[in-house]
Formats: structure tokens, C-alpha cells, sequence
DNA sequence: GTCGGTGCAAATCATTTGCACAACC
DNA sequence: GGTTGTGCAAATGATTTGCACCGAC
């Protein structure tokens, strides 16, 4: 691994867990001032070949990465944009059972209110 | 609606469900050959604003359109792309539970291998 | 030296938007 | 005539890619 590629990894690693590619290379340059867009997102892609890293697509389109390993599902709050992950084993289960083939990847995402959105109104 | 939109929300109906934007174009243009991409956009956009037509956004970022009412879910075949409905009442019965709030709309679209696929191989 | 990884800038691709014009009441 | 929707083309924004260069072995 590069010494940009363990930078991205790590940031991923120290975050609150849903950095979109351009906040990642925000980070990325306080400490490589000159990093590029481009190996960001060049890094990024591997890690997620490599599955070391977790990428989903919530629906305004706009790819968020994640160091949380499979398994669990994001929520994201129509309101305040907060995303938040979801872990239900039970859910997981069902999906097995159901889908005719063989799961490859899982990509459930909510648009919901959150409740704290939803006390505020 | 205009005979433009309602061409637009005709191809969703009689299509087999999932169609991208540009398919619908596609289609259109041979009722309309002057329509432009930019109108099948607009058109799609208030259709999906107005509830009469389903949007979800796959893994490899495009939307897909359909007229499907809500309450199902979308799984892709990564080996031949096609697209099926996942009709499941208990995940969704489930999800209501889960999730800490309000659920909006539910984007579920898993990465799978197909039955087909797998005999295939 | 050479080879993988880099920065940069240009290319791509889906989607959106500004605007002058045409259709419809 | 005024409003609404249209086609077109240009703008946008995320992501990808070509390429010359740099640094490690």
C-alpha cells in the first residue's frame, strides 16, 4: 500500500464512518497537501475491489464509502442528512431466503426522518 | 399533462418495469422524433415528484424508473444486468420496526447472481 | 534503469438548466 | 396575449482516464 492509499484507508478508519470521495480527499490533504482528486479516488476504488473498504449509493446518487464490513444497512434522514447504519440480522436472513440466486452485495438505503428531526417539527 | 409526459408515463406502463432514462428516450423518439433527452428528464422527474412513477438508483449509480408502486424491492444480476421485483412484506414489516423514525421511501437493490447465471457456469 | 504510483488536466457520462420559441387556452 | 411546455445546447458535477513524471527498489 502507498503511503496515499494507507492515508485514505486510515481516514475511512478514523471517521465516523460515511465520507463521500471529495471529503476524503479534504482530509487527506491536511496531511498530503498535494494529493489529487484523481488517487483519492483511484484508492478509494481499490480498496473497495479489494474489499477492504464499503461503498453504497444513496439516492441523491452521490457514492459514500465506509470501513464497517458487511452485513448491516444505512439510513439516511431526509432532514438533517444524517446517516446512520442498521444492523438487523433478522432482515439479512430473510434476504437469503428470498432472493433466487446467489447475494453478492447488499445495498439497502432509507431515505426516513430520524427522530430527532421528527421532535423538532 | 402534455402528450409529451404522457408518452413518457405510457412507455413506463407498457415497459417491462425498469427502464433508464435514456431507454424511455429511446422509445419515445420513435412516437416523437424530436423529442429531446432533456424533456424525458423533466417529465420523468415530475412523474416521480407527483407519486406516479418509482426511481432507484442501482449500484452502478444510474436511476431506473419504473411503475411499480411502492412496497418491493429491486435485485440486479451482476453477471446479465436483468432487473426483477423482490416482493417481500416481511422485510418490510420488519424495516418499520427497525428503523428509529419515519421511513420515506426504501431503496433495497442487492448485487446478485441469477439462477440463470449460476446454471450457466 | 524500470516500474508502480502519482498529480494534473482533459475526457466521460448522467443529469440539469437557461433560453428563445412553439403550442394551447 | 399570456401561460406552459418544448427543443436545443450549454452548464454542472461526480467519476474516470491518459500521460508524463517521480521516487523506491
Amino acid at each position: 500500500m502507498s503511503r496515499q492509499k494507507e492515508l485514505v484507508f486510515r481516514i475511512l478508519q478514523e471517521s465516523e464512518g460515511h465520507l463521500t470521495a471529495s471529503e476524503v480527499f479534504e482530509r487527506a490533504r491536511k496531511t498530503f497537501p498535494n494529493i489529487s482528486l484523481g488517487t483519492v479516488y483511484r484508492d478509494l476504488s481499490e480498496l473497495y475491489d479489494e474489499s477492504r473498504i464499503g461503498r453504497f449509493i444513496p439516492s441523491d446518487g452521490k457514492a459514500v464509502f465506509d470501513i464497517t464490513p458487511a452485513g448491516h444497512f444505512h439510513i439516511r434522514c431526509s432532514r438533517c442528512g444524517k446517516i446512520s447504519d442498521l444492523y438487523d440480522t433478522a432482515i439479512m436472513d430473510r434476504l437469503v431466503e428470498s432472493v433466487p440466486g446467489k447475494i453478492d452485495t447488499v445495498n439497502l438505503s432509507i431515505d426516513y426522518v430520524c427522530n430527532d428531526c421528527i421532535d423538532l417539527m
